[in-house]
DNA sequence: TTATTTATGTATCGATTGATAGATAAGTCA
DNA sequence: TGACTTATCTATCAATCGATACATAAATAA
């Protein structure tokens, strides 16, 4: 039971940094673009180990969009959870959002599963449920605080929690389309406190 | 110089169509997705033909773009510049939005422009460029409307014209984002009315 | 007519794709 | 020790990739 060492030969790798090191090259070059000889090559391992060890190529697509969410994914969202105040919780999560897009190093820009919306939905099975899901985790996420701050008497009885989650939400596509496509974090920042006051404007 | 008629056989196809088809080929699949056989599956015509009249698959590539920006994607712009008001400006620039992203017959969700900034900048040679423009011009067209209707008194002369232009056009990489992941038109229309009042906030 | 120019379709090129077979290595069990 | 289990690498598979050679078709020019 308590017995932790397993039969046969052991793993050469770190299961978890191949992981996401594949996702940084899904991430880089698109799934379509990125071959086995890429994966390999970022991987460290060849391909019979991948296919040994995460199923095929579209397999594997699906277990570094399930790491992606589960970690770099939601940093803006644990800023903002983890915020004092309301204000510097919608600042904190947009600060992370520019940061993580921008100045990720070893991450290409922007957000992997942006892409993963742009490109595979529709076309690699599995991908639509987890970007449906990806969403609608996030918006209720950011709602939930404001409603907390509603019942604590932080923000007014009729302030539009949802529709304000999905606008920070949607601020938040705009900064990783824009970082994407060469905009620096100073150039992002710019809006900033516009967008703070925006978001919880009453 | 007033003659029409060109020397040697004439085509058989219509260029505009064709370049059409292939960006609707491009848009759903994605550039590395996309194969010469499903390049002439779309476009209606053979291999050595597209590559005599658009040149190889990049070249073809970057002139759907080039088409796209000057045709559809500016559609919510010209509904935007066309309105009476800016109030009913802002709303029937965020009403085309949705409209194209979930609407359009024949055209696959969301917005081909942030399917190539998502996976083709960086590493297809032509595009960076492209996109910056794109992005750039979007912002200024809305914000030159701004600007006018603040010299009419319309606004406030302390409105923030770069800064709302930059949040309506992100609203717009929402819309786009989350129609391609699957949202319904109805279900983007929801926030409608807030978000209208949040760009024209003072 | 014949010469010239451009477009089209078939057939095919070498390179690369995702994926696998099979031999070997490295561990645990009895 | 030898049986068993799992992991790794080299070599290789058929299929598909983007791109082209070449012969033919269809127009104008002389």
């Amino acid at each position: 039971m308590n017995d932790t060492k397993k039969l046969g030969r052991p793993r050469t790798f770190d299961e978890d940094e191949a992981l996401m090191a594949a996702m940084t090259a899904f991430w880089t070059k698109g799934y379509a673009a990125t071959s086995m000889k890429d994966l390999t090559a970022a991987m460290g391992i060849s391909g019979p180990s991948i296919y040994s060890a995460f199923g095929d190529k579209r397999e594997l697509y699906l277990k570094t969009i399930d790491r992606y969410a589960d970690v770099d994914g939601c940093a803006p969202i644990v800023a903002f959870e983890g915020a004092a105040s309301v204000e510097d919780a919608v600042r904190g999560f947009l600060t992370s959002v520019v940061s993580h897009s921008t100045q990720q190093e070893g991450a290409p820009r922007g957000c992997f599963l942006a892409s993963c919306v742009a490109t595979t939905v529709g076309e690699v099975e599995g991908v639509a449920e987890r970007m449906e899901k990806a969403i609608c985790d996030t918006d209720a996420r950011l709602a939930a605080r404001f409603d907390q701050e509603k019942a604590l008497g932080n923000l007014p009885n009729d302030f539009p929690s949802q529709d304000r989650a999905r606008l920070l939400h949607d601020m938040r596509q705009g900064h990783v389309h824009r970082s994407r496509a060469g905009w620096t974090a100073e150039r992002l920042l710019d809006d900033l406190e516009d967008r703070v006051k925006m978001v919880l404007m009453t």
